[in-house]
Order: C-alpha cells, then sequence, then structure tokens
DNA sequence: CGGAATCCGCACAGATACTG
DNA sequence: CAGTATCTGTGCGGATTCCG
C-alpha cells in the first residue's frame, strides 16, 4: 500500500491519492463531496445561513426530515467544521446551531444551487414534458 | 386536495404548492433539488462541463460508479433538460453526452461547490481532528 | 426540548449476465 | 460500445421508545 501526500480523517480506505482529487473514488476531497452535496446537508445550512436556529426549528422548517436525519446531519456538519452547536443550560435545555466561517463560505455557492433550482424549475418541468412525450412515442411506434 | 398554481412534471404525490419552495417537502422545487444535490449528477456534470463525453469515458473518469448509476444519472439529467445524448449510427453504436445551456447554468454553481471541497479540505480536516479530540475526552472523562 | 437507542422495511446500489 | 435485465444485500432512513 503506497502512501500519497495527502490524507486527511474521515478517509477510511486503503489506499491515499497524492493531491486532492473528486474524482478519485478514495480522495478525501470526493468523500466530502459526498458530504455536502447531500439534500438534508444542503437544506440545514441553508436554513442556518438566515441566522441561529434551535433543533426543533429546524425540524420544524424543513419539511420531510425525520428527527434521526437532522441529529446525523448536524452531526456530520458540526464535525466537518462547518457548524457550532451552542448549549444553553436553561431549564429544559436549550440547543441551537449556526453556520460557522467555513460554512457560511461553502453556503455562498449552495445558495447558487438553491436558487437555480427554484428559478428554473419551469424550464426543467418544460423539459421533462418534451422528454416524456417523446418516449411515448417511441413507446408506441415500437408497438 | 386544494390546488396550487406551481405543478409541474415529476411531482408525483398529493398536494401542490402555490409557490417554489425548496423547504416544502412536496414542492417540485424541492424535488428537483434532491437530484441536484446528489454527488453523482454533480460529479456527471462536472466532467461534462469540460466537453463532450462518452459513457465509457464518464465511467473511467468517475471512480467508483457504477455502470447503472452512471445509466440513471444520465438519463435523469436528460429528462430535465441538463444533458443532451448524441447517437451517432458507428458499428458499433457510439453516444456522447453534452450539457445543455440549461445544465452549463447549473454547472456554473456546482463548479463552486467542487472547487471549494479541494480547496478547504485541510481545514475540514483539521475541524475533524479537533471534534474527534473532543469526543475521545469526554468518552474518557466520562468512563 | 433535544436528542440517543432500537428495530425494521424497502428502496437503492452493486454485481453479474445478456443484448443490439 | 452502450446499454438493459435480473437478482441480491445492505444500509439508509422512518417510526417508535426512552432519557436527561
Amino acid at each position: 500500500m503506497q502512501e500519497g501526500t495527502f490524507t486527511a480523517p474521515g478517509y477510511r480506505r486503503g489506499t491515499v491519492c497524492p493531491e486532492p482529487d473528486v474524482f478519485a473514488a478514495d480522495c478525501p476531497t470526493r468523500l466530502l463531496l459526498d458530504r455536502i452535496a447531500d439534500k438534508w446537508s444542503v437544506l440545514v445550512l441553508t436554513v442556518l445561513g438566515e441566522g441561529e436556529v434551535r433543533f426543533n426549528g429546524l425540524k420544524r422548517r424543513i419539511g420531510g426530515i425525520s428527527q434521526k436525519m437532522l441529529s446525523q446531519t448536524l452531526r456530520s456538519l458540526e464535525r466537518d467544521g462547518l457548524v457550532v452547536r451552542t448549549v444553553t443550560p436553561t431549564v429544559p435545555v436549550s440547543v441551537s446551531y449556526a453556520t460557522t466561517a467555513l460554512g457560511c463560505e461553502l453556503l455562498r455557492t449552495l445558495r447558487g444551487m438553491v436558487d437555480w433550482a427554484e428559478r428554473r424549475m419551469d424550464a426543467v418541468a418544460q423539459a421533462q414534458t418534451a422528454y416524456d412525450e417523446r418516449e411515448r412515442r417511441l413507446a408506441q411506434a415500437a408497438g
């Protein structure tokens, strides 16, 4: 097993790549991309971009997320240094989450993706209709 | 079931939301986000951003992708109007993929995400180490 | 309130084989 | 070369329960 110069924690497989390359299955950057190119991560970070939010606030805001996935996503984001968790020892305890500077930096590019989805949805919908129509015709022609 | 003004194909659930909102579990934009905030979609589009590529070219370039996932991802991207498929009737047949204008637009924001991952990997790795160390201490203190 | 722990199903992903 | 078809398993994610 050859050693590379580019290693990182959270990187669990057998080989190490000499430089950052998201296209290499075993590169740490690829594993990182797998985590951030994830719908829940994107949504959580986007909400946190609006300001500090508490656990159940996030859960209420993000439709369809389970407590488990929210918990897992938050822990992963915190471990990667993208989110900070703040515990206020009230009764019952109050826990809030916010983006770090690093998370904020990433968030700028994620926001572009979310905005694009909301802005271009109609164009995508048209493309889908056209595609489905073509498929339908082909299937019919094939009989 | 109330009708909204904002509907779209590929939208299969019971309710319809009146305006684009990625935080609503049943909004078409949310379903779109689920598809593009996906590691394989991001990697495929990123490769295609470099120019027209054939099926096996993509497969070779993207480490760890199975032919099934590549095929599914490409079909989904094509249906959403982000990618065009071109068949050249040679023997054997040659099929190449490229981004559409719409896909190119999305790609600009995706590239930001990929670049960020490669650029900030070291900061993330540091955060992970610190987090794991904190966890280790807490676990030890708890005995 | 903010989780952790447990159980469990099924959809998704991998592997393999086959086809035009 | 560029896929489809089929099978199989497994781990993701939902539901539920319990705790500080």
